[in-house]
DNA sequence: CCGTATCCGAACCGATACTG
DNA sequence: CAGTATCGGTTCGGATACGG
C-alpha cells in the first residue's frame, strides 16, 4: 500500500516537442473540419465549397485553404482556362485526417446530449 | 457510367444543429486537451495543475476549468480547510474524452513529420 | 492557497469593395 | 470565377496587481 496517492505531475510532463496541444492542421480554424468533410468525396471548385459552408466568406475560405495547403493537408490545382477554374483535393495527409475526425464525431453523436443537459443543469445551479 | 463526376454539395450538407464544427468541450481552448491529460491519473490541486502547465497564467487556468466544468467534464470540490484546498476531477463524461484524444494523439505521433516537412517545402517554393 | 480584476495585444472572423 | 485589400468587431490569451 505505498502507491495510495498518484505521483505528483512533473514540470516536463508535456515534452517541448509535443504539439499534440491542438491538432496542427485544423488548428483553431473555424472551418477546417468542414472543409476537410467537403472534400471527402472528391475534388471540389472554390465556389463549390461555399455552397455547404453557408456563411463563409471568400476572405475566409481562402485564408483557411491556403493555410490546409501549407500543412499539406490540400492540393491547389489551377487550370488555364477562362474563366478561371480552380480545384482542391485532399493530399494523402490530408487524408490521415479523416480517422481522427470519425472518432471525435461519434464521440459528439454519443455524449454531445450529455454536454448540452450538463450546461442547462450548470446555468439553473448557478441562481 | 454515370457516377464519374461526384454530386454537387448541398447547401444542407451540414444540418444546423451539428455541432462537430469543433469539440464542444475541447473547444477552441488552448489549453483543455492537456488539462485532461493531467487529471487522467486522479484529481488534482489548482496549484498542482500548474507544474506541468508551464506558463499557463492562474487566469487562464482557471477560466479552462470553469468552462470545462460547465460542459460536465470536470467536477470542482473545495474542502472547508485552511488554507484552502481545492481538487479538480474528470467527471464519466470527461473520460469519455480519452478515446478521441487519444486518436488525435496518435494521428500527431505518425504524421506531425509529414507537416512539418510539408510546411517546410512549401516555404521553400515560396521564394 | 486559490483565485478575481483590469488592461493589453494578438489572432481570428466577417462585411464590403474591388480586380485579373 | 476566384480571389485580394481594407477595415472593424470579437474573442482569447498573457501580464500584473490585488482579495478571501
Amino acid at each position: 500500500m505505498t502507491q495510495t496517492v498518484p505521483a505528483p505531475l512533473p514540470a516536463d510532463f508535456f515534452p517541448a516537442d509535443c504539439p499534440v496541444q491542438s491538432v496542427p492542421v485544423l488548428g483553431s480554424r473555424k472551418w477546417a473540419w468542414r472543409i476537410v468533410r467537403c472534400l471527402e468525396g472528391g475534388p471540389r471548385r472554390f465556389s463549390e465549397l461555399r455552397v455547404p459552408l453557408a456563411g463563409i466568406t471568400a476572405k475566409v475560405l481562402a485564408e483557411s485553404l491556403r493555410s490546409m495547403e501549407q500543412d499539406g493537408a490540400v492540393v491547389r490545382t489551377e487550370y488555364a482556362e477562362n474563366p478561371p477554374r480552380v480545384e482542391y483535393a485532399l493530399t494523402p495527409l490530408g487524408r490521415t485526417l479523416l480517422g481522427p475526425m470519425d472518432a471525435v464525431c461519434e464521440w459528439s453523436r454519443e455524449n454531445l446530449g450529455s454536454l448540452l443537459a450538463a450546461r442547462l443543469e450548470y446555468e439553473r445551479a448557478e441562481r
